[in-house]
DNA sequence: CTTGACCTTCCAGTAACTAGAGAGTTTAGC
DNA sequence: GCTAAACTCTCTAGTTACTGGAAGGTCAAG
């Protein structure tokens, strides 16, 4: 099938596709005109990276676990050591955020929000701790 | 004073006040030797770039707390409209993220990790249901 | 035979830096 | 006075994961 119709089948657009062909993630084999072709089994893997990627892993990590997927003799190990990393950054990521979401909450409910120019949150962000 | 001892103030690599310079967030004047020249004042607003990048606000959102901490008619309004919806933003991702997280805690867990090939992480990235 | 949909490649832009090349300037020590 | 280190300058390119546009080739329908 051609790239318009891969698309279609994996919820992805032609362009990421060729990107992710650029980055070697997917080799389809070429037609007479030049037009890409993909099989069954291509569909397959682009909603394998289509997954892959909604659930936060990076391109790299697609290339890993594509080639781990693609490895019949691979150990289940190797796989849950990069959901566990990726678990990690996440965790890691939702705790700064939160930390960001209670000092910006303090920050937004000290500002009066007014007309008058004194503001709480650009007193914070011009202090000259020297903590910074 | 150089650029060396305003990033050792304001806590910046000198690459990244340059950059900030490039973008138009600050405007040294220079020596005659054409080094840039940078006042107190100056470092100043370098630390509030510092401190409004580590609360997460864009340089996009910099360039206009810039504007109105340095416009003493503003209104804090201005600053608290700001400050909010980057806090929704904050909130969203946050939200975002703790699905995330549940999905994969459910998935690392499900694996045994081991040396067999069979991995259910893998089963679920690699399942065709329709709803992608 | 033309129109429109589809496909191709290549180049540029996004955000916020970071790294490196190649060159000029200043300062400290001998 | 000289040299070496440290500092500064500009310019270019790389990072991540795409997205958009330009310019052009191909294909099916009417």
């Amino acid at each position: 099938m051609n790239i318009g119709q891969a698309a279609a089948q994996s919820g992805m657009q032609s362009r990421t596709i060729r990107f992710y062909e650029q980055e070697g993630l997917i080799a389809p084999t070429r037609q007479e005109n030049g037009y890409r072709e993909y099989t069954v089994r291509d569909v397959h893997k682009l909603r394998f990276l289509h997954r892959a990627r909604s659930l936060g892993f990076s391109l790299e990590e697609c290339r890993q676990l594509i080639s781990l997927y693609e490895d019949n003799t691979r150990a289940s190990a190797d796989v849950k050591a990069i959901a566990t990393q990726h678990l990690e950054r996440i965790r890691t990521k939702i705790t700064e955020l939160q930390s960001l979401q209670s000092t910006m909450e303090h920050l937004v409910k000290s500002c009066r929000g007014d007309r008058r120019p004194d503001c709480p949150i650009l007193d914070d962000l011009s202090s000259n701790f020297d903590g910074n």
